[in-house]
RNA sequence: GCGGGAGUAGCUCAGUUGGUAGAGCGUCAGCCUUCCAAGCUGAAUGUCGCCGGUUCGAACCCGGUCUCCCGCUCCA
């Protein structure tokens, strides 16, 4: 354990050290759970985002872009169910210290008395046998009676108070009904927060006239409500996918683990609208092709894991995550849910317009069910760096630090070292890497011994090192070297460029998924 | 939000009973010209996280606060 912390720790220091992630502010002494994206970092969030975007868009037919608003209509978050879903009462219990949801507390107590209830009919059906009639009995018995009363008017009463926002009257309730903490028995609360996972807004200048808005909390509802639009004028038919990729915004109560859980984060995300009955086989296709593309990036098959959802969200009759083996152990990187017409279907009740499809094969027209994938880029980012970040024994007893990013998404590709800074090697350095920079990011560097250098670009993530040496000058050939094996090869100038980009580009990796 | 740990140079960290702030690595300039870090010379970089208190004097003691890490809690 204390490894893993060590570990993760220097997946931190090292990101900030060669200039991936700097957290916001610093110089204020940050924001909590806010990072920036350094030089490095953008390029490797830039590179993971098209590597994405080309297995899903570039490469489907039937699968489309969009780039939607961070700010929705209010109305959408009702209808989507964030409005009250992302919006929970909760209390603290002083002694146990534990936190409960409010509203939760007060229903198992309610649960509790029709409990009782239950207890009392099975009594009376026992001394009645089979001349009992429920009906009646529920209706009658004064100590049935009396508890059904009371649990109607505490639900009632939660109700109104949850609706009118009285968090005090809550509170008063749990008291009155002298709740306890299931764990340690004590009756001392704290007051009841309001918790809202979605960040609000105002929409225009003046106080009085503005609109509340809020950050979008997922960017699946902007191809939702393009869904028509998208359909109509791209021609498009089922079964289609829409993809985006955007900032979302959630005001988690605990966000921690560096760029894992932030309160402002990216995601990448394809819904894909299929015919209602055809989910179960949907669903386990971009289960598949959804890790094969991880897969196709080579961070380990071993560092990947399904996890189905057992309890499912409102929206969903089918879940599973991806999960990924990050420094602080399995977590979700990709979710895969089976959204059946949920939103879609919202969305017609809220706007009272139709969306639908018009299936010519049926000749019926249905609101589609939708097959949704979603992996967070800040993740899959963070998924890359620790697992390249690695510390390597070499023979001679030295060690190294290496990171080794799949050069796909490398942000730099090649580092041009000439061996001397004299004799005319410079210059020839130079005119490659202006030939070089017109198809990759690439780095001159003659400071320091030719070993330092390589060393600092493996720390750096560079899958390639370019040495020039006196010998380039008679036959213009050079050493290209290979980050993660450390092995060179003398090579004409002329080839470096077709030697890089067989290595480097997305087509080749992203061939790995057929395989 | 609660509990634990931490915050001193870009990074890792020393800093004695309170007496004007250090090392290693890194960075920059120069020397050397050498294909896998740690050769030589020189230089820059700190409101010791921030605010306040005690004191003649605070990196150090006290209070508050911010941030990070871990564990709870929460989690579409």
């Amino acid at each position: 354990m204390a490894n893993q912390e060590d570990r993760f720790k220097k997946v931190i220091s090292h990101a900030k050290e060669y200039g991936y992630v700097f957290q916001s502010s610093e110089i204020y002494d940050g924001l909590s759970a806010v990072y920036d994206y350094a030089q490095n970092g953008v390029e490797l969030k830039n590179n993971i985002r098209d590597y994405w975007w080309k297995a899903m868009v570039q490469m489907h037919e039937n699968i489309v872009g969009i780039d939607a608003a961070i700010f929705m209509h209010p109305t959408t978050w009702k209808a989507s169910g964030h409005v009250d879903a992302f919006n929970d009462p909760l209390i603290d219990n002083k002694d146990s210290k534990k936190r409960y949801r409010a509203d939760v507390l007060v229903e198992d107590h309610v649960a509790k008395i029709e409990g009782k209830i239950n207890k009392e009919i099975a009594k009376a059906r026992k001394r009645f046998g089979e001349s009992f009639d429920e009906e009646q009995f529920v209706t009658t018995n004064p100590r049935v009676v009396g508890y059904m009363e009371k649990s109607e008017i505490i639900l009632k009463r939660l109700a109104k108070s949850l609706e009118d926002e009285d968090l005090a009257d809550v509170k008063a309730l749990i008291e009155e009904l002298g709740i306890v903490c299931p764990l340690s028995g004590s009756k001392n609360w704290t007051d009841v927060k309001q918790f809202n996972l979605m960040f609000g807004t105002k929409l225009g200048a003046s106080a009085d006239s503005a609109m509340d808005l809020y950050l979008r909390p997922e960017t699946a509802q902007g191809i939702f409500v393009n869904f028509l639009n998208v359909q109509k004028t791209g021609r498009m038919k089922i079964p289609f996918g829409i993809a985006q990729t955007g900032k979302a915004f959630r005001n988690e109560i605990v966000a921690r683990q560096f760029i894992f859980r932030m309160r402002e984060f990216e995601q990448m995300e394809m819904q894909f609208f299929i015919k209602p009955g055809t989910q179960k086989e949907w669903y386990e296709h971009w289960k598949e092709e959804r890790m094969k593309w991880h897969l196709s990036l080579g961070l380990g098959e071993e560092n990947y894991r399904f996890h189905d959802h057992e309890k499912l969200a409102h929206y969903a009759d089918a879940a599973t995550d991806i999960e990924f083996k990050f420094p602080f152990g399995f977590k979700e990187l990709e979710g895969i849910h089976s959204r059946t017409d949920f939103d879609l279907a919202q969305h017609e009740k809220y706007t009272g317009k139709k969306l639908q499809y018009f299936d010519h094969e049926e000749n019926k027209s249905y609101v589609p069910y939708v097959l949704e994938t979603s992996i967070g880029l800040d993740r899959m980012f963070l998924a890359v760096f620790s697992n390249a970040l690695q510390n390597e024994e070499l023979e001679n007893g030295t060690t190294r630090v290496v990171l080794k990013l799949p050069s796909v998404i490398a942000p730099t590709k090649a580092a041009i070292l000439p061996l001397v800074k004299k004799d005319g090697l410079p210059e020839i350095a130079r005119k490659i890497v202006e030939d070089l920079k017109w198809d990759f990011n690439v780095q001159y560097d003659e400071k320091d011994a030719v070993g330092r250098r390589y060393r600092r670009q493996d720390a750096a993530g560079t899958p390639f090192c370019i040495t020039v040496d006196h010998d380039t000058l008679e036959d213009h050939t050079v050493t290209i070297r290979e980050r993660d094996t450390m092995e060179q090869k003398r090579v004409p100038i002329s080839q470096l460029k077709g030697l890089i980009k067989d290595q480097v580009e997305v087509k080749n990796w992203l061939m790995r998924m057929r395989s």
